[in-house]
DNA sequence: CTTGACATACGATAGCCATCGTAGTATAGT
DNA sequence: ACTATACTACGATGGCTATCGTATGTCAAG
């Protein structure tokens, strides 16, 4: 049984990004966008898919000569986990304090702050 | 020049968290805050504040026969670095979506809500 | 002065992460 | 059919993390 996948690393992280956006890749595929960005070398990316694969990170399917590999999780998913983990780890649970580090870490525009203040309202009718 | 210390990893930040509500303290007052929650070897904490004090993320004062030590930067300044590292690497830099993933990872009081409301409200005044 | 309690320093280890090179195999184009 | 190209598999490596055991030093109480 497979259960969980386990959090994803950095490297890892990255290349859930790139599937996400891109939808099922092969290796190829990834490893063209991220050698867009930075160096990188075909089979690092290989080695890293079957590790992610082995993990239960990504699913891959072998039917074609280039095998296609695909999120295992959903990005939303992903992202709750780790927002919910670095939420526990370093803000003792209060999301005003992951907010306000999220902010102040990349200043907000004012429409941004709008959009902040609608998700609030939604998620206000919902709340005890 | 020591310059940025770098990003704290899990074992790191939980002793951080420890001098950041402690204060400035010893290695035997770690541990025991460490104990309390999980087994831990008191020469495994001492061995992680050293490591630590190398990669700067404490200071440590030797006038001491029992050094003590305190972190090198804020909770604060930690926070937003983490914070900002997590935005950029999972949410594309968007606010929305961390507060989607930290709100749906578990879930916000009524009142949580209005203070993170209130919160907006500071910040739109200091928007462009 | 001896000894027990407590401190730091240090070395070793196992595990994981990221990276790469090489080898082997299938495919497609000429 | 041959050969260049593209793909997977695998092993090795260096670096870092977390953990622990042991050695060594200090100090105060008896």
């Amino acid at each position: 049984m497979p259960g969980e996948p386990p959090k994803p690393t950095d490297a890892e992280l990255e290349i859930l990004t790139v599937l996400w956006s891109r939808g099922p890749s092969t290796v190829r595929g990834v490893h063209d966008v991220i050698a867009g960005r930075k160096p990188a070398q075909y089979t690092t990316v290989l080695k890293q898919l079957q590790v992610m694969a082995e993990k239960g990170l990504v699913r891959r399917d072998e039917t074609q000569r280039s095998h296609v590999y695909q999120p295992a999780r959903s990005r939303e998913w992903t992202q709750q986990q780790l927002a919910g983990d670095l939420l526990h780890r370093a803000f003792n649970g209060s999301a005003k304090g992951l907010l306000v580090g999220a902010l102040s870490a990349r200043r907000a525009s004012r429409k941004e702050l709008s959009e902040l203040r609608q998700l609030l309202d939604e998620y206000q009718k919902g709340a005890r």
